[in-house]
DNA sequence: CGAGCGATTGAAGTTCTTCAATATTTGTGG
DNA sequence: CCACAAATATTGAAGAACTTCAATCGCTCG
């Protein structure tokens, strides 16, 4: 059942980089062990020692800091596919927890095997090493998303974001996809109160919608015009700035 | 002239990573190319395929993004030792841009000639990558200070956070460093007006001021705890969460 | 069927932005 | 080294966007 697991991290890997046959046999064949959590449990405490990465099978996984009062701020959402930190291989105390926000599925890979196999393939090094940049670019632009941005262009951003990296992992047919999150948590991503991702969603309801766990992109053309979305940044291989209609 | 260069390179690797002598001698073999720039020009600009990495030397580079309406969000500062673009030896197109802020000397280093050292030295490969987890740790910092903090504890943070990493490179004596950009730029790395840093600033006077491009720190203890501030997360080294008083 | 979590609404208050004017500093050419 | 121009800092006042608090609604799940 837990087949699909590697696949869809090599995927990933070779959206961005270019491994060899036997290097992409060495990932594939990465011991793991499948691990079921459920929502709201957290994966990886702040400042814990890990000894593996995490790869999310199936669910969502948020990726937040707190301050002294306790005021959280989501700085990542990871998806199915995502290696939700890759970077603990080289930094195995965690700067930032992991929480999951739905219950989830995820792989724990040992930080001994992924330094072996770095080690031995410079190639599989590098596209590591680039993973973690684009990671770096997409936290990036996040902080845009929350510096600059208003409600509805903060909101529309990150919606415009998960619809693509859903797309391009599952090939749904539809600019409609399940995002079993709360209306709070999205305020913790973009730095807003729950109160105000209401409103503000509302005022968007001609674009999207957002109900029961369910992202209904209505038109899609506007919602990234209003989130000054360009899709680039996520190194998605998808190319062009918007998601085609369909 | 040159010759400190890539010493602070160095020494900067050493603070977070093990490397043995052959490795040490490679990384200080590094052929660089040194420039000079005037403040405000652009050393990188979005979008740019750049073949080279731009370590700085003296002064203030930005790194900056902005939105299609042209505002301008600052994600990081770089100072004398850092390496401001060690990402783009895997990702040659600049996802943000770089601009010096105050006149400054800057170093250029192949990326063939990085990664060639990465290919062979697999502990300077891993030395690359944790040098931009940590970076990556200091953006998601940054993050949670723009997402969470109201304007005194922006403004205190990020001063807390350069005079630490001031210090680290520097020895500087005192609580009192150069800082040579505007309140301008200070409110764009915090997102905030330009009239609003003022006011901060004037709030903070018995704290810490901020005149003619000098910072100089009244009170160490009240402002990292106005800012939130816990030093850990630039693993500098130095140890300890707070800057010992001297 | 009840309990609880999340969504929704209203109202009041706060923080920050914007605009516009003035003061001060810095940099540059003569 | 001075004078001027440009950049930066400072101040006031008005307004916008968002937060907070508190209450109610509604869905889902045991």
């Amino acid at each position: 059942v837990f087949a699909i697991t590697l696949e869809r991290f090599l995927r990933r890997l070779n959206s961005r980089s270019v491994l060899s046959g036997t290097e992409q046999q060495a990932i594939l064949s990465l011991p793991f062990e499948g691990e079921n959590v459920r929502s709201k449990s957290e994966i990886v405490h702040l400042g814990q020692d890990i000894d593996h990465a995490s790869l999310v099978i199936d669910g969502i996984v948020a990726r937040f800091d707190q301050d002294t009062n306790g005021t959280r701020q989501i700085t990542a959402f990871h998806l199915s596919g995502d290696m939700a930190n890759l970077g603990s291989v080289v930094q195995p105390q965690a700067r930032s927890a992991l929480q999951a926000l739905s219950s989830a599925t995820v792989a724990r890979i040992s930080h001994v095997d992924l330094r072996r196999l770095a080690k031995r393939h410079p190639a599989i090094a590098e596209a590591f090493w680039r993973d973690c940049i684009v990671d770096s670019s997409i936290l990036s632009r996040w902080m845009v998303n929350v510096g600059i941005g208003d409600a509805r262009q903060k909101v529309a951003h990150l919606l415009c974001e998960l619809a693509t990296r859903y797309r391009s992992d599952e090939l749904a047919q539809s600019l409609s996809f399940e995002l079993h999150i709360s209306q709070a948590q999205l305020g913790e991503a973009t730095s807003m109160s729950a109160v105000h991702v209401n409103r503000t969603l509302q005022s968007l309801k001609d674009v999207v919608t957002f109900s029961r766990g369910r992202i209904e992109i209505l038109d899609w053309k506007r919602l990234a015009s209003i989130g000054d979305f360009h899709a680039e940044y996520l190194q998605t291989g998808v190319g062009g700035d918007q998601l085609p209609p369909k």
